[in-house]
DNA sequence: TCAAGTAGTGAACCGAGGTTCAATACTTGG
DNA sequence: CCAAGTATTGAACCTCGGTTCACTACTTGA
C-alpha cells in the first residue's frame, strides 16, 4: 500500500494554499489588483506558478477568496458595532466609524475591496457583500421604525443609500492616502440625519 | 497642386468620427462596455477597425469620449435641476429624481456610467464626473447652509455622500432591469434627510 | 529499498483582442 | 486624365499574462 496523503502532508498543503492567500493579500494591499499577476503572486508565496494551480482552479478563484475573506473580516466588524447596546443614533455611529476608521488605516487594501476596478467574478462577489453590509443597516433601521425611533421608510433603500454614501465619502480620501480629520464624524453625522435619527 | 482636404471631405470624415461614437454608444447601452471590442464598434459604424483608429489613438480613448460625452448630458440634467427655482429641499428633490428616473429609464448606460467595471483610464474619467455630481451638490449645500437653511455641516463631505447614496441605492434596481415604484421616492426622502433639510 | 502515487516545477503554450501597415480606392486641382 | 496625396481596408501581427503539462522530487507503507 504506496503513498496515502497523511495528516502531515496535508498540513503542509494547508500551509502553502495559506501562504499563496496570504501572499495575494499582501499583492493587493500594496498594489492592489491591477499590479498583481499570478507569478508575483507565487513569487510572494515562494512557489513556482503551477502549484498556485493545484489549489485554486483560476486566477479569480483565488482573488474572489482572498476579497471575500478580507470583507468578510470587515463585515463582522461592522456587524459587531451594529449589535453593541445604545439607540440607533449611536449604533449606526458605531457602524459608520468603525467602517470609516478600518478603511481609513488600510486605505489601499480598501480602495480594492471598495471601488478598485477588478474582472466580473469578483466584481459579483463585491456586490455579494455589499449585500451584506446593507443587511446590518436594513435590520437595524427596520428595528427602529417598528419600535417608533425612526421615521418610516424603506429600510431596504435608506441601508444601500447608507452603504453609498460611505463607499464614495471614502472614495476621494482613500485615493488621496488620508482623510481629513473631519471626514469620519461628518459622515457619521450625515448618516445619521439621513434615518431620521436625532443625535 | 493635387489633394487638399476639401470642405466636403471634412464632413464625411467628421460624420465617420460621429458614426464610430455613435455605434460605440449604442454598443455600450446595449450590453456594457464588456461586450464592446473595436471589431465589433467598426461593424457597427460599418468601417473597418483600422478607421477606428484614424480617429482615435486608441481603444481606451474612444470610450472615454464616448463616457464622457454620455455622463456629461446627465450631469448637464442635473445641474438644470439644480438650478430651478425653489427651496433646498424642492431642489435637492429635483436632483434626485431626475438622476434616479434617467437612470431608470435607460439602466444598461447608466449601470455602464455608474458601476460597471472599466479599464483604469475610464475609470479615471468616471471620478472626474462624480466630482462633477459632487460639485453640484456642494454648492446647493454650501449656499443653503450659508443662509441659515440647513445644519452646519462640510458640504464636500454631504455632497460626496448624497452622490454614493443615489448611485448605490440604484445598482440593484440597475441590475434587477427596474426599480420598485418606491425607490425613486425613498431615495429623495432620504437625501433630503441627510443634509438636514425640512421637506 | 522499492513500487505506486502525489506534490512541485517553470518553461512553453495559447487565445483573445487591440493594433499595425502594405495595399487599394478615392479625392483634388490642373 | 494625371500626379500627388489621403482615406480606407482587413488580414496579419503582437503582446502579455493566464494556463498547462511533461518532468522531477518527494512521500508512503511494505
Amino acid at each position: 500500500m504506496p503513498y496515502r496523503r497523511t495528516p502531515a502532508v496535508q498540513e503542509r498543503l494547508d500551509a502553502t494554499r495559506a501562504s499563496i492567500v496570504e501572499a495575494t493579500q499582501a499583492l493587493v494591499a500594496e498594489r492592489g489588483y491591477a499590479g498583481c499577476s499570478v507569478a508575483l503572486v507565487a513569487a510572494g508565496a515562494g512557489v513556482a506558478t503551477g502549484t498556485v494551480y493545484r489549489h485554486f482552479p483560476d486566477k479569480a478563484a483565488l482573488f474572489t477568496e482572498v476579497f471575500r475573506v478580507a470583507t468578510q473580516r470587515e463585515v463582522d466588524a461592522v456587524a459587531a458595532a451594529a449589535a453593541a447596546p445604545g439607540t440607533v443614533a449611536e449604533r449606526v455611529e458605531a457602524c459608520v466609524s468603525t467602517f470609516a476608521r478600518r478603511a481609513l488605516r488600510a486605505p489601499r487594501m480598501a480602495y480594492a475591496l471598495i471601488a478598485e476596478p477588478v474582472d466580473p467574478q469578483v466584481e459579483a462577489e463585491r456586490l455579494t457583500y455589499r449585500r451584506a453590509y446593507r443587511d446590518i443597516f436594513a435590520a437595524l433601521i427596520d428595528d427602529a421604525v417598528t419600535a417608533g425611533h425612526l421615521p418610516a421608510q424603506d429600510a431596504q433603500v435608506s441601508a444601500a443609500a447608507v452603504v453609498g454614501a460611505m463607499a464614495e465619502a471614502l472614495v476621494v480620501p482613500l485615493h488621496a492616502g488620508a482623510a481629513s480629520r473631519r471626514t469620519v464624524p461628518e459622515l457619521t453625522a450625515f448618516v445619521v440625519r439621513s434615518i431620521g435619527a436625532l443625535p
